[in-house]
DNA sequence: TGGCGGCATAACCATATGGTTATGATATGG
DNA sequence: CCATATCATAACCATATGGTTATGCCGCCA
């Protein structure tokens, strides 16, 4: 069953709104590092309320950035595989673009 | 004088949020494939009205991904040259964790 | 089985955000 | 010099968002 097109306009959105967050890309930078975690890691090392960290996870799972698997009464949180792809796929389409406009753009370093 | 890095968070952050609304994506990719633009341009393709447009480039210009140049009664918005960097740069940092995480695990589907 | 640990949801608050119309500043052209 | 075009800002509104504390559900274990 197609649930929706995962490059779609809306999913790109919900992406980058989830991104968009500072405390939101602490957490999902942590899964990335660290791998796997529970809420209960993720609160320790959040800096804000246990529920705050449950909703930021929502918004991550919504935007297919993570995963959730129910072990008892703990939950556990992942980095989705393949994840990133709606957001690299618009920088690879603009980005490419952009820098076909500016022949300059060779250290993206700055 | 260095204002501030161009990769802090707060750079970041406000990229990323800026990238996050559709109306705003939208007058970005005009600038990036069509090149410099008029706001009264940049109107007529949006779908909001003008003020929204002006208050839509004004975030996009603290984001540092375009530059303005007023010309006469006219401002005229371009993309910035190495406008994507941060972003670019978070991408590629985990990114890279993130794909190195999940290599094993290709093509096993999702 | 009763209490506690782990998590999600509810209720609430302040602020940010996207949108509008109205207004004001400034060039430009007749 | 006056009318108009271009743009930015102000004032306003509805909704979304990030945060909190309180609550409720459920699994674990002594």
């Amino acid at each position: 069953m197609m649930t929706n097109s995962p490059n779609s306009p809306a999913t790109i959105d919900a992406q980058f709104k989830a991104l968009s967050d500072g405390t939101r890309r602490a957490l999902l930078e942590y899964l990335v590092r660290e791998g796997e975690q529970s809420v209960h890691a993720l609160t320790a090392i959040s800096g804000v309320s246990q529920p705050m960290v449950s909703r930021h996870m929502a918004k991550l799972k919504r935007a297919a950035l993570v995963t959730a698997r129910r072990a008892g009464r703990e939950t556990w949180y992942s980095a989705r595989a393949k994840g990133l792809a709606p957001v690299v796929q618009w920088m690879a389409v603009y980005g490419a673009l952009w820098s076909q406009r500016f022949t300059a753009l060779e250290g993206i370093g700055e």
